[in-house]
DNA sequence: AGCCTGACCTAGG
DNA sequence: TCCTAGGCCAGGC
């Protein structure tokens, strides 16, 4: 049921539209959705995001600061980290650095 | 139905 | 940027 919704579908499209070397947030992915309140829920879906028919790309979704919050639900310690270094991302204490430069806002990528 | 939890966000200090 | 408090939508029990 949870990840039939379109709510859900819709973040696992919109996170696989995340272009090679770019990342986003939940919030952003939430708020072009239009539910700019459902962060938490991004991160829910980003849970389930292996029941997805298609590979979702959820290393590239971090929270606001460019944290790599979810690194624990992926495999290993330090796999989230190493998929996005090896795209151009600089992280420092699970933090990363050159978030300004790395950001992609699918509203205004992909318009509201 | 009610309470707790969560890969979050914003506001205020 | 850090800390705290409140709010947010769904699920699990």
């Amino acid at each position: 049921m949870t990840q039939n919704s379109g709510f859900f579908q819709s973040v696992y499209e919109v996170t696989r539209r995340i272009p090679h070397g770019r990342v986003t947030t939940y919030g952003a992915i939430a708020r072009y959705l239009g539910s700019p309140g459902a962060a938490r829920m991004v991160g829910w879906a980003m849970n389930q995001s292996h029941t997805a028919s298609q590979f979702v790309p959820a290393h590239r979704v971090v929270n606001r600061v460019g944290l790599l919050t979810g690194q624990h639900h992926f495999e290993g310690t330090g796999l989230m980290q190493e998929l996005l270094e090896n795209e151009g991302a600089v992280i420092k204490d699970n933090r990363i650095v050159n978030m300004k430069e790395m950001f992609w806002d699918p509203v205004e990528e992909l318009g509201l």
